[in-house]
DNA sequence: TTACTTTCCGTAAGCGCTTACGAAAGTAGT
DNA sequence: ACTACTTTCGTAAGCGCTTACGGAAAGTAA
């Protein structure tokens, strides 16, 4: 029923040789536009899919790993589909993927041809470590000097509160937490400068910490508004917190949007699905294929022994049910 | 430096031809004890492993497919491990994984070989669909007529409320949710078991609803506290609504365990770390490599044709620091 | 001893792909 | 028209395993 084509009836479809196939699916050189066509005809009308385990088995083995920062929250919805996406996209590339436990010091006790690391800071030991090392590695996050790709959290704190300030909000609480990392921080950034454009000075009771849990977004927000808090908008630093915060709000008596609004940052559907807004929760959507996507050819430039260059992947802001216009 | 050895270099060393070796690893006839144990100290002498993605490239095609129930969230913290854990079994004996897509009905698009099935219900039509297309496939739950394997929820339940009566409580809460699934309905018996063993009527109160998240857990138990619940322990269905629970006492004034003492379930680390009580969460620990590695063989009878089986896995309580004597 | 089993193990053909290598055909330069 | 490239593509040798097949050695029966 589920039989999938192999490259071998491809090459009879198309009247070529199975060399010739792997050329185009590769995109290497070496055949004309002509046959190129042709094989890519066939291969439609095959429905036909490479086998990954096939090819990671041919290829050079390349082990990419992944490193995590020790205290990485390794259950997080936002990371969970980041390592998804990366590990299709290494899969579909025909490399294996490991991951790289970390040994005491938090190093790695083995090396793979190359690294992915997630949440490391600029001076983080494991930096300098693979650096020593000569191993090729790309950094999910931003660090001076090495290959990166990171999201535009800057830019995302600067459209989420825009936003809310284009609704008419003056009060707008920032819901953040793990201060010490960058990304956090750039998002914040945003947030701070939004406010700077339209003349309002930051205030020190508007910055809660909600330590990226549903949980502490909660209890940060019901703290904050159970001490009287005036604010008529909060922007949370991810999904999770503004979910916690929405809940919070509705235990006060309050109701999203009407009397206070709320963005949050990732745009993770099964996360917001909890919500019972019907037209979602308004947010700030990240391209995780694209970031998985970029850390990966970079490492392949790093392979290559490609001069350094980094990425930054824009945001979105994504309207929809938590925010509205202010009211009063 | 971390090139691994091949089947070859272990022939060679063991002194006999790569087949062999390859029969001693899937531990099949015609090998004599004297070669074997010789193979098998060769193997652990250069630290083989065998390679995963050529078993799979060699073995027939078999590829198992993962099915979940719509309403499922994939995103819990167990469910992930859960996951994780299948995987790397499957990847280890040599087969393929997809993800089953859910078409409409929720039945799937297209069928692999055998599937494991995860959180259906008595009645889901999924079941019905695979038998009528003479697909093997097991689930991860408890259905009759049916391959499946299950932890002993019942048996936790009972364990954690008799662990919480051995201590002296009598008012016990029950932290539940998702009261259609039958683990958790099993869990509930459990408890109700246990107090009654106890000559202990179960109360309707006692009986809260937290969704089975920890804010659904923080609102249900701050909720019932706040309105004059008298109880000294609670018993939570998942290690997330025991943090909720954790943190709600905490907010009310009330310290674990001295004032009320929490058990969990599912005993995942990775969820307890959250949490400030240095000897951890007592929480009834299931054994996923034990369920998925049972999954996986029970799947492979079914490929071979052999009669239903189904296998219950023992559960055990794991007493720590948020249980404690009832004082008063 | 011969004939016939049984046990043990080596040989080689795959699994589906990638990629050197070299042959064939086309192009250019003289 | 002849040499010298260049482009295009087929051939075949792997990647590290599994497994059907068959041969050699060893055991059993006469």
């Amino acid at each position: 029923m589920s039989e999938r084509a192999t490259i071998q009836q491809v090459a009879e479809h198309a009247g070529v040789s199975i060399g010739t196939v792997s050329r185009v699916l590769n995109s290497r050189a070496g055949v004309s536009q002509a046959t190129r066509e042709r094989v890519r005809a066939s291969i439609r009308a095959l429905a036909f899919r490479p086998d990954h385990v096939a090819r990671a088995l041919s290829k050079a083995p390349l082990r990419v790993g992944l490193s995590l920062a020790s205290g990485t929250r390794r259950l997080t919805p936002f990371f969970m589909l980041f390592l998804e996406h990366l590990i299709a996209r290494l899969q579909q590339d025909g490399y294996r993927f490991e991951e790289v436990p970390a040994g005491r010091d938090g190093l790695p006790e083995w090396l793979p041809n190359g690294v992915i690391l997630h949440g490391a800071h600029e001076d983080d030991p494991r930096l300098a470590y693979l650096r020593d090392q000569g191993v090729p590695f790309v950094l999910v996050g931003r660090a001076p000097g090495v290959r990166w790709v990171a999201p535009d959290d800057h830019d995302g704190g600067l459209q989420a509160t825009r936003h809310l300030l284009a609704l008419g909000h003056r009060e707008i609480l920032h819901l953040g937490g793990l201060m010490g990392h960058q990304a956090f921080q750039d998002r914040y950034g945003g947030y701070l400068q939004a406010l700077d454009e339209a003349g309002i000075g930051p205030r020190r009771d508007w910055l809660l910490d909600g330590g990226f849990t549903t949980l502490g977004g909660y209890r940060a927000v019901r703290r904050a508004f159970e001490s009287g808090c005036a604010c008529t908008a909060v922007f949370a630093a991810s999904d999770e917190m503004a979910l916690g915060a929405i809940a919070a709000l509705e235990d006060l008596g309050l109701t999203v949007p009407l009397d206070v609004s709320v963005v949050g940052f990732d745009d993770l559907p099964e996360v917001a699905d909890a919500l019972r807004i019907p037209e979602g929760l308004t947010s700030v959507r990240q391209d995780i294929a694209h970031i998985t996507a970029t850390a990966v050819t970079l490492l392949q430039e790093g392979l290559n022994g490609a001069p350094i260059r980094s990425e930054t992947v824009p945001v979105q802001l994504m309207a929809r049910g938590t925010t509205a216009r202010r009211r009063r």
